[in-house]
DNA sequence: TCATTTATTCGTAAACTTACGAATAACAGA
DNA sequence: TCTGTTATTCGTAAGTTTACGAATAAATGA
């Protein structure tokens, strides 16, 4: 079946929403520093990040949105972490796409 | 040494450049195609996927900017296919990033 | 109650993305 | 040379992203 016909099928979809939380060297950043856990504040990744403070509120909308991270408000702070489940489900779906076998590498 | 000061690693603008080239599921479908060589000419790609020939191209010109693709041109035709180098960078920084270690899953 | 701290939402501007059809280019073959 | 085929580039429109500062919200502590 053609994906003209479908257009997209539910991986081809998860895989592009995923990639595309991480299509930003601060959501990468983010990511980084909420996985080893050096940062859990807002205002910890603020001290650590070149952006204001509203933008970083975008750039966490958007990996919350994508569900690679989870915030837990306790106002005034608000405390974010890895969602492991869809961590779990990026990491395999993305390896996953790339472990596919290339054929014939080279254009001839 | 914080983002803030050299605002954001190579390794870091690498991982974001390629999940932007992911970033978009016609890409995706475009680079299945490639990489099980059921395509290789645009005309090929263009059979299959729901969009006009000169959106196809800009697709292509986006994953040919981020190195995921390489094309060869023959008058009138051209032929895509992965690039090999290029493809194995993006596999190992993409599974390098998933694979980092999550201190304390949750938020507690 | 009022001020402080922390983070989000709002308003806005600039840049980028995605899409299309029309125009163009580049070669093959009649 | 003229025509047909294939793909790219151009022009354009609509929508999205990224950024900032100002305004707002939500609790704590004075």
């Amino acid at each position: 079946m053609k994906a003209k016909n479908n257009k997209f099928t539910e991986t081809q979809q998860l895989i592009s929403k995923f990639a595309n939380a991480l299509a930003n060297p601060v959501r990468i950043s983010i990511l980084e520093l909420l996985a080893d856990r050096s940062c859990c504040y807002h205002g910890d990744l603020s001290a650590e990040l070149p952006i204001a403070n509203s933008t970083l509120s975008q750039h966490l909308k958007v990996l919350k949105d994508a569900g690679l991270i989870q915030g837990e408000i306790n106002p005034p702070k608000t405390k974010y972490c890895i969602n492991p489940e869809n961590w779990g489900l990026a990491r395999g779906l993305l390896t996953g796409f790339f472990d596919k076998k290339i054929y014939s590498y080279k254009c001839d």
